[in-house]
DNA sequence: AAAATACGCAACCAAAAAGTTGCTTATTCG
DNA sequence: CGAATAAGCAACTTTTTGGTTGCGTATTTT
């Protein structure tokens, strides 16, 4: 389908994502499907598929226990967005002096 | 329509865009509609549209020069996306342990 | 002035995304 | 056991997105 760090990005553009990204992420325990869908307005349904998409993000996973399913919540592969600012991190400011910098340093 | 942050996510959130982005970030100058688009195989009404929405996001600005419109790119608002990934910063290692020091340190 | 270049704009198209409804299955509770 | 709860799955609708073609216009170039 399409890489790994776009699909991470495309996980976190949806703001009901983040949402429930957030809400796992500040949950004093993990959060069942229901848990999670009740805290929206969307049906358990459209909740449901963006928690795939997280998944499939591998921003979440999911445990199940009896007739629910909890999701685990993962920080870790943020940290390849993290890595994408990182390059660009050097530019913020006056971009045009930064660059200079940047290819300075690169002949050195 | 939406709020800034996801417009910005949703920019960066395109593998396209991030390329042409990328482009403009490491030009030695800032680089014409055409210039760009010859870079890519997409048509250039393609590109043109792809430059609207990482202007909408404050990526980059339009500057006419006679016939031709050069873009000028800005790595200021990928701060926002820095500080959003900041929070969750916290969490990467242990997520659960991690969280255990975020809440005593707010109850602190 | 004619030809070529750089571009905008609108219409259109296909595919993907966002979200719904309806129905089935499995588990738990009384 | 029967009712209620938790959830999956498929089908479907609507909207958004990514991309194209076609055409008009302004600016250069020759």
């Amino acid at each position: 389908m399409q890489d790994k760090i776009t699909k991470l990005f495309k996980a976190i553009a949806d703001p009901t994502r983040r949402d429930i990204f957030h809400a796992l992420v500040i949950a004093s325990s993990t959060l069942s499907i229901s848990q999670i869908s009740n805290q929206f307005e969307m049906t358990r349904q459209g909740i449901t598929k963006h928690i795939k998409t997280l998944e499939e993000a591998g921003l979440v996973s999911l445990e199940s226990k009896g007739r629910e399913r909890f999701c685990n919540v993962h920080t870790q592969p943020l940290q390849e967005v993290n890595k994408w600012l990182k390059f660009y991190e050097q530019f913020w400011g006056d971009s045009m002096q930064d660059l200079g910098n940047y290819l300075d340093s690169k002949n050195s």
